[in-house]
DNA sequence: CATTAAAATGAACAACATTCATTAAGGGGG
DNA sequence: CCCCCTTAATGAATGTTGTTCATTTTAATG
């Protein structure tokens, strides 16, 4: 929500500033990294830095701004490498399955990115520009290939939340004569919940890339 | 979480009972159809009920039990009906399209559902036989039927998201310098957010679908 | 009528995020 | 050198939440 990018500073200076919006960065996701969403509080993220629950204020407007302080941080763990080696297709592939990698374990994030500006977000700016300039480069509309971006990324979040899934997830328990035919394929997958999300996600993205490619590759001949 | 099936009763009987998981749920209902979910709490759920807070504990073993009992009645509003007549790739999309539009306004209720064992939700359960029975009757294997289950609901979680964007949320604000290709396309969608949103997906759909018939229709001729 | 079991109550808790008045600290202008 | 301004941090307090618990209410059963 709030940007305070390193403004020229007024008269006065504070008193050696301890904490930033880098260190609160840090800290929030040392601590999601160790113990996860549940225990990220105002209160454990300025225990984690040996400050006052109240001193966050200064750096931060809310904790859906520490959110969205991780979110740019994971953002930029994402590979788009693939965008400058490979044919877009291909790299489309590889660049949706880094982002689902890196999302997997930050579902709590995810209500937060779908619906935020970009302005708030620079790291997920810059990636877009480099899936768009790609795309682009390859003949694609410029229209159209914010369209893509849009519908990977869609493809992306549902399929982190997957990853996370616990194991007897189509189990159906009691109500097994709801769904016989569902019942008895879904207990053919992986047993690894992981595995199975991995098989699904796959399949999907291999069609929805392959489904463009058709659309936007002139037949080769 | 939690099931209360219409238990054969004890002894002694209860006082005509105010509460059931079916006036709770569709007290919910009406609150968030009204109000949206930030104002269902238990509190105004239970006022809605005439009843006290604690009470509503006796029916229902948390606040993610209520959000269970409403995605059980949303799904029930999913119209899978395109499986009775239509080929299994048109009926697929149909069945998305109005999978998302149903989440559309459910957006709250994802992160809960996306790894809710369907044990807790008969509805869903119903809805997955009949796409898993039109997908194998089509002559694609129960294994894979699932999978494309798995994919497409990804897709339509990810895409419900959009549907509820600020109208802003590509403006770069003052960072365009980082994103300008992208910047200039993006200002090309559609005004209205909801119309951008559901381009996005369409292209999307059509892709991830007409891939999947590539896959598992055989070539026709 | 006494027993029993479910259901509802109201008070109390425990976690939270967030606000506010106050205090500390350091640099620049007089 | 001193004063004042600005920023940062504090700690207490507030307001929502979801949830628990001992207690009471109710009505069917034997």
């Amino acid at each position: 929500m709030s940007q305070q990018p390193p403004r020229t500073r007024g008269r006065g200076r504070p008193p050696s500033p301890v904490l930033s919006r880098e260190r609160l960065a840090r800290a929030a996701i040392r601590i999601v990294a160790e113990q996860g969403y549940r225990r990220l509080t105002m209160a454990s993220l300025a225990r984690e830095l040996g400050v006052s629950a109240s001193a966050l204020y200064n750096h931060v407007s809310s904790k859906r701004d520490v959110l969205v302080l991780i979110q740019d941080r994971v953002n930029e763990q994402i590979d788009c490498s693939a965008f400058d080696t490979r044919p877009w297709d291909e790299a489309l592939r590889e660049w949706a399955r880094s982002y689902r990698h890196c999302f997997a374990r930050h579902t709590a994030l995810i209500p937060v990115m779908a619906v935020l500006p970009v302005a708030d977000s620079p790291q997920t700016l810059r990636m877009y520009e480099r899936v768009t300039r790609a795309l682009c480069e390859a003949g694609i509309d410029g229209a159209d290939a914010v369209d893509i971006i849009v519908g990977v990324e869609a493809l992306v979040f549902g399929a982190a939340y997957d990853v996370s899934a616990p194991t007897n997830i189509f189990d159906p328990g009691g109500l097994e004569e709801l769904a016989p035919t569902f019942t008895r394929f879904a207990a053919q997958r992986p047993r690894d919940p992981r595995a199975a999300a991995d098989r699904a996600f796959e399949l999907a993205l291999e069609s929805l890339v392959g489904g463009l490619r058709q659309r936007f590759t002139e037949t080769v001949g």
